[in-house]
DNA sequence: TTGTACGCGTTATCAA
DNA sequence: TTGATAACGCGTACAA
């Protein structure tokens, strides 16, 4: 049987379709035994209400867009996870779109493509308001700069694209970066090794914590490895950078002969999977995505709800601890 | 300023409101300088083009729902990955919705109400077709009963509820298993620990899979750990589960004191996450989320355009390969 | 080549 | 308490 609608119902019910629509979203307005008959055929013949219709006749969707570049790292999972639990308690629906997606090597710009795409979408209707994690550089920019200038409800989380004047949630990244360094400097390390090579804020902000503080302790660090550089850092070697899987391991495994005769250590975010080998000790610094999902959310919502946002623009959220990574070793 | 439509477009330009719809979709049958034209001041009013309504008129949105538990799990994020890009090349939108983002112990029973909430948001116009990853056993069934049998496009993935008549994909689970325990064997293994406890048909048919192999190659086996099982299994056991996260390192931490004198085999499915130990060698079962995501796509699609569905109800991708887990030693 | 008029399924504002 | 009717913004036969 085809889809059925209220003028279905009605036609049934020998009921005018406004008065269903009425019944069947519980109007207390609507004679309680009609209402119950109304709801009952409704039921019986399994009507599903069309939310495009109602979305567009109301207006309004209850509906968010977290748009993520990708799901590689174990931050944007979190957030996922977090922002769409917040959202559902705040009667919003979250939907998640990859906008990098495209990036298998085949079609160069169609991701670039496809982002805008998904932008567009939300902006025309299908949301109500979008959280964005961006990724590379300020290629995007300009794709942004006019949904804010149109006032479009639009967060930014984690990263931020530069000189866009919009809400942005991220972490403390520089203060957390340097109190990471301290803990690998606490550990033994005599040099370090500085892995931030992704072109965003966020990356940035830790590279410049790390430097700053690496340079208060007057301890020497390179951020490529050459083999005189190598040779200035001592014996005990910290490796500091965002994230394990994308930087850490592959680095060690392709350079691993150099470091034969050192003692390493390594400093990330977020989590540290598995053993701790090769290195001797793993300082975590963790963010707090329940936090920044919850700030993310919230802000959204206040700007769809048209409700004074607060003055601040850019909120960046503590990290949550500091720790070293746990080790499964039996004995 | 205000949202604006194609009314305002019509006014500004003295055409009618058709025209303007025609020459925005760049219909080559209003007259090139018209469309210039119009698309000209569209552009410079910022326009965009209502997407619900217009959904709403053609009775489609060429947007798939991707609904999972959560993302967890490393094949759960590729299975989006993919999914997400695959779908773009057959130019539609993938949308990611979790619906256990309420377990978080707050509230029992709500994430449930959270995933039948999804699944109808999705039937009521706003999905053409949605790809479900189930997770608890068949809680679930009689939420996707009702749109299964309204025809509405609807593939399983990963998981499958059970006696539900509809397309499914998922992996070659119990011949992955299978061949998964025979590493483990040839590896050295003279028993083994078996942890697949979630209550799903994936798990389930790797259990299966599993036992099986056991019991034709005549390897002692516990799927609960007591002393006097973990006696007969020899001095080289392995322990096979689906995932390293959920299972076997935090399995391991807990028990460590039982394997003191023992030699470890981990045998794992999709991935191992830094340094085998405390295992002598990690085998991993790695599927293929690229095809699985692949399969599913397009029968979802084939679903949607009302293309005859292939005979075959339930699709089983070939494990993609077996491999031993690299190791990022530096000796 | 452009305009008219109706449909998409709901909600909301009247009037009855 | 219910019914008629106008939005919501756009697509599209059909007519001009």
């Amino acid at each position: 049987m085809a889809k059925i609608k209220l003028q279905d119902i009605a036609e049934i019910c020998r009921l005018d379709i406004s008065t269903v629509s009425r019944a069947l979203r519980d109007d207390p307005v609507v004679k309680s035994g009609t209402r119950k008959r109304i709801q009952k055929t409704a039921a019986s013949l399994g009507y599903r209400p069309n939310l495009l219709a109602r979305n567009l006749a109301g207006g309004r969707t209850r509906t968010i867009w977290l748009i993520l570049p990708s799901l590689d790292a174990t931050i944007d999972q979190q957030l996922v996870r977090h922002a769409s639990h917040y959202a559902n308690q705040q009667d919003y629906t979250l939907f998640v779109a990859l906008h990098d997606s495209d990036n298998f090597g085949d079609l160069v710009g169609r991701s670039c493509e496809h982002y805008r795409q998904i932008l567009e979408s939300a902006a025309q209707g299908t949301a109500d308001g979008v959280i964005v994690v961006p990724r590379r550089g300020a290629d995007d920019a300009y794709l942004l700069k006019d949904l804010i200038n149109q006032e479009f409800p639009i967060v930014f989380l984690d990263n931020h694209p530069d000189g866009l004047a919009s809400s942005a949630v991220t972490s403390e990244n520089e203060s957390g970066a340097r109190e990471l360094t301290r803990r690998c400097l606490e550990g033994g390390a005599t040099g370090a090794i500085l892995l931030f090579s992704e072109p965003n804020t966020a990356a940035q902000a830790r590279l410049e914590g790390t430097r700053a503080e690496l340079r208060q302790c007057g301890v020497p660090f390179v951020e490529q490895l050459t083999p005189e550089g190598l040779e200035n850092l001592g014996s005990c070697i910290a490796i500091i950078a965002s994230s394990q899987t994308h930087h850490i391991l592959p680095f060690v495994a392709k350079n691993g002969q150099h470091f034969k005769d050192k003692t390493l250590i390594f400093g990330v975010f977020d989590d540290w999977v598995g053993e701790p080998a090769p290195a001797k000790t793993v300082y975590v610094a963790v963010q707090d995505a329940a936090a920044m999902a919850k700030f993310a959310i919230d802000r959204v919502i206040a700007q769809i709800e048209k409700r004074p946002d607060s003055v601040q623009r850019m909120v960046r959220v503590p990290i949550l601890e500091f720790k070293e990574s746990m080790t499964y070793r039996t004995q």
